[in-house]
This record gives C-alpha cells, structure tokens and sequence, in this order.
DNA sequence: GCCATTTCTTGTCATTTGGCAAGTTGTTTT
DNA sequence: AAAACAACTTGCCAAATGACAAGAAATGGC
C-alpha cells in the first residue's frame, strides 16, 4: 500500500486501543513532491499545511535583525514539519521551510486537521502527540545551547543526525548551533584529530 | 467570584462562540497554596498536575551531566506551569519545579484533563492553546539564545520580566541566560552605566 | 546580637568564539 | 573552457565569556 511509512508513524504515535484508526487518518494526508530548493512555506505567508515527510530532506530558517540567515531546525524522513506559530495561531509566518533535496511527503491542510481534531479521537491524540514531541526535541535543543560546548553540540548532531551533513552546507549546520561558520570548521578540524 | 483570574485567563484562551465555557472549565481547577521553598514537583517524579499560578513565582531547574543546576524556566502570575515532558508522556521528569516565594494557584489532575480534553471542545482548544503558547515562547527563548548576546537577553528579561529579579537570586538568572554568576554581574555593572 | 551561609562583586588569567580577509576547492553558468 | 559564484578552510587579532579565588554585603538561624 502507498503511504505505508505515514501509517506506520501514526501507528506509532497512538495508543494501543487506537491502532485501528492509523490507516484511516492517513488517508485524509494528499501527495506532495517538492524538488530541491523548492520552499514548503515562505516567511510572511501563514502556513496551512501540515507534512509528514516520507524522503527528503527540509530546512527551517529565518533572518535575524542584522539579515543573517538563521537556521532554527533540519526535518530528515519519517519527521512531520510544521511552523507551530503560523499554524496554529494562524499567523504569518517568520520562518522559511526550504527542500534541501527533493523530497515526498504527505500533507494535511490546518482545515482538515481542525475538523479530525474535532470529530476523531485518535486524531486528538496524534495532534497533540507531534506537539509535544517537537516541544520536547525544542527543549533538549535550548538545554544543549546552554550547557554543552559546540564541540559537543556539533558531536552529538553528527552522530544523532548525519545525513543532514550529506545536504546541508556548513553554514546552515553553523547557525544551527550558534556558532559561525569558521567556528565550525575549526571545530571539525580538531574534532577529527580525534 | 474566587478564581476571577483563572475565568479570565482560560475566556482569553478560548474563541468567541466558546466563552460561555470559560468558568465551567475553571471549576474543575482545584485551589493550590504552595510556600516558599516548597517543590510543586521534584525531579524523578511522573507529574501529575497542571497549574495556573494566580500569585506567586516558580522556577523550573534541572540537573546537568556536572552536577550543575541549571534554570530552565520561570514561571510569573497568570501563567499556567507544567513540564510538557513527563505531564503528557506520564514519563519521570528531569526537571524540578518549585515556589520562590508563597504561591496561589489553581491546578487540575491528569486525569481530569484528559477527560475534560476528550468531552469539551472549548478545552481542547484551551489545551492546545496553552501547549502551543509554551512551544512558541521557547522557540522564542532559543532563538535568543543563539542571535542575541548576554547582555541583550539581559536587557530582553529585565525589561519583559522586572519581577524575576525580584523573587530569584542572580546564579538562577544566569543560568537561564547560559551564562555564569560572574559573567551577569559584569553585564549587569556595564549595563547600569548606560 | 552573633555566627554561618548564601549572594553578589571583582580581580586575574585562560579559553572560546567572532570578525574579517585571503586563499583554495568545487560547482554552476554561459 | 572560462568566468562567476558558493563552500570551506585558515590566519590573525579582538571581544566575550569562563574558571577560580577572594572579599564584601546581605540574609537566615539560633
């Protein structure tokens, strides 16, 4: 069957006693392909879809008060990617979501999410699930900025994440964990003595 | 009425064609003194309540891998306190939450949120919406984190949170910036100079 | 009121990181 | 193939911050 990943994630994410609906959510989620370089959403647009990212690779990013562009996540596969603020609150968005490589999801409009939210059960718990999750990963991440060098934030993405090294360029990594670009490369240099 | 800013912090909450529900939700809130000192919730423990804190202030701390306590949020009147992780995963949490001054609050069961999440649309509304304020807020404080320097997310706290200042002591400040004792007293003696 | 503890500040010095610019390499465009 | 551009590295120096220790100030307990 097609969308056997995104089954499979729903299935994941809900209780036992749930399991059943996985397969009839995900059939509300429709195709979406978008070719590298191609933005899922663009700063100053409030976002109306919601995607589970089967292939691909996506970069969220925004500009800083100097215009520095800022990345704020990486979306790798089996991820669901979403600007929670322009989402939810219905706002326009500050933050860009930008396909590193082609990529193939399955997405939602925030319409049908309300309406499932709403009138399934299982869905509530789905919804809220990918909240608290990408609030939770948020929270390790800002802790991590906090108590662990960059040596040891850039250790720990390459070895929870590698593949972003495969699409990203290293300054979008670099912003990614606060430091600039030339950090990063000494960084890499003394981290493969190693 | 007792709970006057409770109706009205969830009626902020909630779209218009729900407000009606406002003060029925806020019944179920049950009235909550903590004193100085004393812990809302310690690290180890499942949390199992969920408040909004009408007086008082709470400070959310943690432990990292040196030993080191490390603030990971401050919690002010009219805010509701609750550590996504271990409240909705019903996971042990790492993090500890407690008054630093007398507190006055209104808090709700796990148990009573869920029922109240599954058969009141305008909580489900509520719920989401307080999920998705802490979510935003913390990308906020990361972003901050990563494009401001000390001294900015100084100048940001004092000028968007004065009462902090008031209730914890400078080392939890700190670190809730990510930088030392030492490093804010310097930042504080430059600061006042302008 | 006095002692103990905590909080806050300050000094010195080392380390980390940034800013800037140059140089190399690799990739895309024409 | 040449030119233009982006990515990555590296050198040099400055700025920010940390580590540690000492001392002053404030607070809490008895």
């Amino acid at each position: 069957m097609a969308k056997e990943s995104l089954v499979h994630f729903i299935s994941h994410h809900l209780a036992a006693d749930h399991q059943a609906a996985a397969s009839e959510l995900a059939q509300h989620f429709q195709e979406r392909l978008l070719s590298k370089g191609e933005y899922f959403m663009k700063e100053g647009q409030a976002s109306n879809e919601y995607l589970f990212l089967e292939e691909g690779c996506i970069r969220a990013y925004t500009t800083d008060t100097e215009g520095n562009d800022v990345t704020t996540g990486f979306y790798i596969k089996n991820k669901v990617v979403f600007e929670v603020s322009s989402f939810f609150n219905r706002t326009r968005s500050k933050e860009n979501l930008q396909a590193l490589i082609d990529c193939k999801g399955y997405c939602l409009t925030y319409l049908q999410l309300k309406e499932l939210f709403h009138a399934v059960t299982a869905y509530r718990e789905f919804g809220r699930a990918m909240l608290v999750k990408g609030f939770v990963a948020l929270k390790e991440r800002t802790l991590s900025l906090i108590n662990e060098t960059a040596e040891e934030r850039y250790a720990g993405l390459i070895s929870a994440n590698p593949e972003i090294f495969q699409y990203a360029p290293l300054k979008h990594i670099a912003s990614y964990l606060g430091i600039t670009d030339s950090s990063l490369s000494r960084i890499r240099k003394e981290f493969q003595k190693k």
